[in-house]
DNA sequence: CATAATGTACTAATGATAATAATACACTAT
DNA sequence: ATAGTGTATTATTATCATTAGTACATTATG
């Protein structure tokens, strides 16, 4: 896998939070394992042509909810899950997100068989990610 | 039912977003019944210290995406659900939101079946509010 | 018809933020 | 030592949210 990072440069949302959530996707779905070295910020930036404190902007963030691990002078590296903690305000920040694509389903016009449906049809994609084992580098 | 619009002015969402997202979810909740009028632009904005252009984007984009009916000159009301039509782009843009959230909560070391059950019980909040009947204005 | 209330349109100004640019520093691997 | 890493800093530009003020067209009400 050479580059698996994509980034829409004419978004609406932001190019730092793009990589932020491919990256989580990517642990998510297991594509990304505890160890794994994401690429350097001026690497990853010249590759995407964007300036490389975007891409540090990314990483901080991705350190600071503690899905990676950074070590000056060696890398950015996928953090261990076992130590990735879930509080009160993560949760609550989850179910707020939940209830907003809540609402949009059903103004849409969607039963609430057909959203649970698609709902459960999303993360079954994610787990079989995760169980067809991880994509070689 | 005096002002249900809450706006918080240092949130990191825009104010004119909040509105959209508290009509729309008070639609899908059932506090607001097709044919109900919103607060005029003025009115609303007065009470919430905005301005009047603010309110004005936001039902802007609540007449775009059908679910309210503008008629300049008497007011804005809640459209007609039936007539609310889902495309694939709709539909597309829901999966996507799905899949931000179940990273998330995949991320933050939640079972799936967590996840889908606290899914189910933020859904079954919005029906149960529905069938309670309409609020009184 | 007159008046008020409604949504809408327009221009301008301000503040916050995303992104770039250029540079420098501290730490690590070789 | 040298190169590669993440981090920090300052400046600049562009975009957008928000406010402000004004004006217009339509509708309801008397």
């Amino acid at each position: 896998m050479a580059l698996w990072i994509q980034i829409t440069p004419g978004s609406d949302e932001p190019i730092y939070l793009q990589i932020v959530e491919q990256v989580g996707e990517a642990i998510a779905k297991g594509q990304l394992a505890v160890g794994d070295k994401l690429p350097a910020v001026r690497k990853l930036a010249s590759e995407l042509v964007i300036n490389p404190n975007t891409v540090a902007r990314a990483y901080t963030i991705l350190e600071q909810s503690g899905l990676v691990t950074t070590k000056t002078g060696s890398g950015t590296f996928i953090a261990d899950p076992a130590l990735r903690g879930k509080d009160a305000a993560d949760i609550n920040m989850l179910a707020d997100r939940m209830d907003g694509i809540i609402s949009r389903g059903l103004n849409l016009g969607l039963e609430s068989q057909d959203i649970i449906a698609m709902f459960k049809d999303r993360l079954e994609k994610f787990i079989k990610t995760r169980q067809g084992g991880r994509q070689k580098k």
